[in-house]
DNA sequence: CTGTATGCAAATCATTTGCAGCTTA
DNA sequence: TAAGCTGCAAATGATTTGCATACAG
């Protein structure tokens, strides 16, 4: 595990950007200063990425494969409609649910995936 | 809009199936009695499906898309991590969650997207 | 030095599309 | 019959892989 400086460029941007990026999106950004930069690289840096957790991805409508820089462990994204900034979520609230869903529907629930479509604070204003 | 055979097989198919099934999957199963139909009908058929709103959708882990046969407008899947049958599950609890998402994180939500991974009624028995 | 990461080009794989012929209402 | 489907084959587009070279520790 090196910490080149692709790695370097890749965690950088997704951590200022915080919003999901396509690996074209950031192979595009970062082909400017790194004009030798191979797509591939790109993929395999963040497939890299997502194994050690930095990073968590989900598939566009498109069926592109978009990337965005992590933080916590457990939590959810909430996902700005206008400027697609990403903010995480706690998941304190699904526990009453959890009790809901195995008594209505006796369904154990063991993970779940969330994603949350709105406008942050910024782009309300 | 006609009332083909191969409509009817797909969504026949699904509706007793109530899992997650890929497009290569629901060609490979109705191969057998259809055996002129072509992967790109079940395409066709499953876009088809998915704008009357008698299917959605979601993208499997492999990249895959996969699909199933739903009932109701707004809901969400409680999906079995054993038989991988899939049940739909209302959202009245989300309501409660919209306004602390609006105080802690001052986020107006608008949508969400969840899906539920856990064991069934019969796979816990 | 030695194992890892990278660039490049070619290969894969799911999905889409053009078009001529076949079906459904 | 006429509009809407379908099969077939070829095209597309994102992602992956093999291999020789360059780099980090």
């Amino acid at each position: 595990m090196y910490a080149t400086s692709t790695r370097r460029a890749v965690v950088e941007l997704l951590k200022i950007e915080r919003r999901y990026l396509s690996a074209a999106a950031i192979f595009a950004s970062l082909k400017g200063s790194q004009p030798k930069l191979a797509l591939s690289t790109v993929y395999r840096t963040l497939e890299f990425l997502q194994r050690l957790g930095t990073v968590s991805s989900r598939t566009e409508a498109s069926g592109e494969t978009a990337y965005v820089y992590c933080t916590d462990d457990h939590h959810h994204h909430a996902i700005c409609t206008v400027c697609g900034h990403v903010d995480e979520v706690d998941c304190d609230a699904m526990e009453g649910f959890r009790g809901a869903l195995l008594r209505n529907q006796s369904f154990a629930l063991d993970e779940h995936a969330i994603e949350f479509y709105g406008r942050c604070a910024r782009c309300r204003s």
